[in-house]
Formats: structure tokens, sequence, C-alpha cells
DNA sequence: TTGTAAGCGTTATCAA
DNA sequence: TTGATAACGCTTACAA
């Protein structure tokens, strides 16, 4: 069943079917109804390979998310989604685990004709405007690493500072009397923003002389399990260790559930931060000190941003927003000396 | 920058440059490696909805799921996605959350020119196999409501029994001494398996002459938060609750935080059995009893059932899988009189 | 092994 | 207000 079939059927051209499929005006009203009323009782669905083909316009805003599932990226592109579809658009979105983000990101935006895509996470640091000079659509990049300091004129990004993120976090943990600071990392490959907090909790440690120890790192994988397996082996083998800071919350709760069954109390034996602000760190009990991404901003002001971009109402910009600590029960401040927040 | 382009700079037919691209074998390996260059150095993509337009076996495989971002389906579609590509396929996923299930799921069939599709959640009581008359696709229904009791000849179904496992639960409660249950449901119209666990309840509560209290009732929207608000407010209210039964591990987390924040201390004071068996029920401090989906079997088994279908390897079957209440410390068992499980 | 040409199902141009 | 027809970029007979 195609157009063809149906203007056969309402006995009219295939050009008028195709206008009161995409609304336009000049068709008649007892046509248009006619037509309608075939399509319907045919239970016909357009092609969309062949609408894509053939239109230049295709409203298709893609969103490009690295890594398969990050919970932190789901609550944002629920966000997302909902700006995307109140604009007219219609979002494509893909999921992916490639090397190279930038050929993923071309691809995807010449495969799926998009107006305009929203990168959520990935590494784009190799990224240059020349990569650019034929791409039309409007990107924004949501969420990556230092791009922002190119100053690219041929896309936008929306990120936090994460190396400062992290340093204040950690001068918080010294300033609160914490020396022997143990850190959960994703993954010992990252090269995005997981690296840049590792290169704050380095610096910070550098500026109040502690001597950096290569064995109170660990790797999470971003799953709460594999934090949890990890940090048990950790605190058995790194008895001085007081605090730990965890670039996820996920893997923070495996490390909250390690803390309690090595028989410390969390927020008093042992302190945890952990990043991103999530749901989960509210509600654990005693809840969870976390960095908090500024979740609906981020997400509102990446659709906004990209609209604007399509509309050229504005130029392309990077804008860097604020992350807070917010303070859970999983953090001694007993031994306070001030906060570096 | 087309297939046309490529082949004039290459001084190939089009043909050649598809043959290439599409790793045929009748291409001589000079000509195949100096198209090769060309493509790359032109940074040449194929436009995908050309290609789809064309073939008639997209290997393309949908997966089409109910409801932005549930966690739950999140950790099953990433099981599912690394099943999909090891097979050969493309995975179009793709969220709704439209009234029509049925509807949405032929339009996104035929608009993507699916081979397969797996749904996750949705409502298909109302599915027929006339509807799949002329589907060719494969279809695997996944944590759905009670389409298995058609036995469908059109369409597969993978499925716990939700009525049972909320049963048994009640009755493992029952049996441990708790009268007084709350129930923590997503969405007063959830019309899906939400609602065959409400019938579990009820239905337990009835073998076991204990009245059913509406005020032990209230909604969570699936969101900690609005959990958490809830959950206090009953507490307050309703003050012989012992026992909160929670339709998704997401809310008992707000379910759990509520007890504490309302002086009661989880698992001896107040007992909770969220459902779903997620990670975070494990971690949760005291850990969270739930009952868990075999999320794994679920996932694997969906891939593997839609790949025979594909293969016309098997007929179509309708698969209801078991679930295990596994015990944490969120519930007592002071009281403990033996169980129902 | 390679090239030519016919279609896939739409939309857009143009003429009626 | 309509309808015929030429693209869109690709794959695939079929012919060379």
């Amino acid at each position: 069943m195609n157009i063809k079939d149906i203007a056969r059927i309402a006995k009219v051209g295939v050009s008028t079917v195709s206008r009161v499929l995409n609304n336009h005006p000049d068709v008649s009203d007892e046509t248009r109804e006619k037509v309608w009323q075939i399509i319907k009782e045919n239970n016909y669905i357009p092609n969309n390979s062949a609408r894509v083909l053939k239109q230049t316009n295709t409203r298709n805003i893609g969103v490009l998310v690295k890594g398969v599932f990050n919970p932190f990226f789901s609550e944002i592109l629920k966000i997302i989604s909902g700006g995307v579809e109140s604009a007219g658009y219609t979002m494509i979105l893909q999921h992916h685990n490639n090397e190279n983000d930038i050929d993923t990101l071309l691809g995807f935006i010449k495969e799926k004709r998009l107006q305009g895509v929203i990168c959520l996470g990935g590494n784009f640091l190799e990224l240059d405007d020349e990569h650019l000079e034929n791409v039309d659509a409007a990107i924004v990049l949501v969420s990556v690493d230092l791009v922002r300091i190119k100053n690219l004129k041929k896309c936008s990004s929306i990120s936090i500072n994460n190396k400062k993120a992290a340093y204040e976090t950690i001068e918080y943990l010294i300033n609160n009397g914490h020396e022997h600071i143990g850190m959960v990392l994703g993954d010992k490959k990252d090269i995005g923003v997981g690296r840049e907090r590792f290169e704050g909790y380095i610096s910070a440690l550098e500026s109040y002389d502690i001597e950096f120890k290569e064995q109170y790192i660990i790797y999470g994988q971003y799953d709460s399990g594999t934090a949890y397996k990890n940090t048990k082996e950790l605190l058995e083998k790194q008895k001085d260790i007081t605090a730990i800071f965890c670039t996820s919350d996920i893997m923070a709760i495996g490390v909250a559930k390690a803390i309690f069954d090595s028989g410390y109390k969390l927020g008093e034996g042992i302190s945890l931060i952990g990043f991103d602000g999530m749901d989960i760190a509210k509600y654990y009990e005693p809840s969870i000190t976390t960095v908090k991404q500024p979740k609906y901003e981020m997400s509102n002001l990446s659709i906004e941003l990209l609209l604007k971009l399509l509309n050229r109402e504005t130029k392309n910009q990077h804008i860097i927003l604020p992350v807070e600590l917010v303070q859970g029960g999983s953090c001694s401040r007993n031994k306070c000396l001030g906060t570096g927040l």
C-alpha cells in the first residue's frame, strides 16, 4: 500500500494525496476529506525513507548519546525529548560506543539528514571547524570535554568545568580534615569528562602538598556492582583511607554499600562524595553528598540553544554552567575547617 | 557528495561503487581499493534513506519502548542492543508515550521497514491476529500485560505472571505477620502490568480475609521523589501500616527514605518490598527486598526468539518466566510463620 | 569484472 | 484546485 494505491482508490493524482498528507492548503475540503477517509480505511502509512530522501527540510533533530544507557543521560534525555517534540521536530535518538566520536557524529547527520544534533558525552577534543565546513546542521555538544577552550565557530557547547568541580570537591574534603582520599574513576581508557575530574583531583592534592597514591585509585566501569567489588578490595588494602570521591552517583551507591559491608559507618568512619546529583543520591540513607550538575538547565538550555540556532536567532556559543555541592549525610564535617565551596 | 560523484571521480560505474560499499565479491581488488580510497578522501557517507527505500532486507530490528526512560527497561535495552548488533542487525530504538500502542507498533514497523520488533511495555490487550494479518515483521512483546492468554499466532511474548508475583509477595508479608499493608502503584491510569500487580494484591488480601483499604493505596508515578512525598503523607495518616509493597524499585528508594524520615527503622518498624530486582535495591542500606524479574533471561530470550523467528526456526510462542523474591534487610521476618514463596 | 538503466515511494515543479 | 512527471540516492537485474 503506497501513495499510488491511495491515489488510485481515491481517484485523484498522487500529488493531491501528498498534499493532503502534508496539510498543504491548496486542496478543496471535499477532496481532502475523501482522501483522508481512504487513507484511514486502508491503514496507509507513508514510507518515511522515501519522504526523507526527497525532503530538504526533514525537521529531524538527532540526539547522539555516547555510551549505552548512562542513567544520568537518561534523565537529561527525558527533558530534551519533550522540548524537541513541542517544537514540532522529530527526535532521532542514537546510542553508540564507537571509537571515533567525530566520524560518528558526521555520519549521523548525513545519514539521517538532520537539521540539528545534540551530543551527550563523547570525546570531541580533536574537533575543528574544518570538520564542520560542509555541515549545515546545528550542533550542540552537551557534557563533553574541554572542546570549549577552542571556541569553535561551527558548533555550540554546554558543559561544566569538570576539573574545577573535582578540584573544589577534593579541597572541601581536605578542609574537612581528610588527607587519604580514594577516587573511583569510570574506565581506565576514559579521556573525556572522567579524565578532567581526575585531573582536578590530582591538582587539588598538589595544591595542598598531599602525596598522590596510585593505589588509592580504582575503576568502577560506571556500574554499581563493579564499584562495590573494587571498593571492598580497596578498603581492605588501604586502611588509612578516610574519604572516597566517585565520578558518578551510580558508582557511589555501590561504594556506599561497600563501606557499610566493610564495617564502617558511612559519613563517620568513611566519607563519600558522588557526582551528578541524581535522585538516588538524595534518597539513599544517609543521603550521599554529591556534585550536582544542573540537569534541568543543561537540558533546557541545550534544546533552546539548538532551536535558536536553527532559526538563526543566535550565533554559536560555548556555555559553562556552575555545579553545586549538595551536602548529604555521607560526608563527615567533624574536623571542619571551612569549605572551599 | 553522492554515489554518482564517487563513481565519476573514481572513473567507474555507480554499481561498482555500490558493490564496494556493500562488500560484494565481484570487484577486482585493484578497483575495490581505488574506490575505497576515493570514498575515504571525500568523507562520503551513503544516504541511508535511499538505501532503505531500495532494499527489501533492511536488517533493521526495532525496539519500541513504552514510556520515556524507565530505568528497568534501560537495563534490558543494554542487553538487547548487544544481541541485535552481534547478529549483524541494526537496532532502531523508539520511545513513545502514545495512547494507542497497537497503532504505534504498526506504524513503526512500516515506517522503518523493520524485519523484526521487540516491544518493551505497553498495552496490547486489544491486539488480535487480525491486526497482524498483513504484517510480515516478527514481533516479540516483552513485559506486557496478559496478551499471552489469547495465545496469538502472529506474535510472541515474554512475560512474567504479575498477578501471581504480587499475590505471593503479599502472602509472604502476611505470613510474616503483616496485616496492614500499603501499596505504591505507578499511575492511576495504569492498565498494563501495574494493574495486574494490583489485582494480585487485592486477591491475596481476599484469600486471607483481610479487608482492603482504599486509603492504603498511593501513587508514585514511577518516580522516587513522588513516592517519597506520598509515602510520608501515608505514614502520617495511616499509623497502623507495618509494610509497604511497591510496584517498582525506583519508587521503593523514595519509600525507603520516607520510612527513615518518618522516624521508623526500615525492616523493623516498617517493612518494604520493591519490584524489578534492580541493582539499586541490592546496594541500598539495608538492601531492599524485591521481586526480581529475570532481567538477563528476559533480554536474551527476547532477542534469541526474535532471531529464530526471522530465520523461521521456530513458531511464535508465549513464554512466562518465573520471578524470585530476593530477600534483603528491608523486610522484617520477626513474626515469621513460614513463607509463601 | 564492470557499466547501464530501471525502479523504490515520496515531494516539488510545472502546466492545465 | 488538480495531475503528470522529474527528481532524490541508492541497489540490482541484465547486458556487455
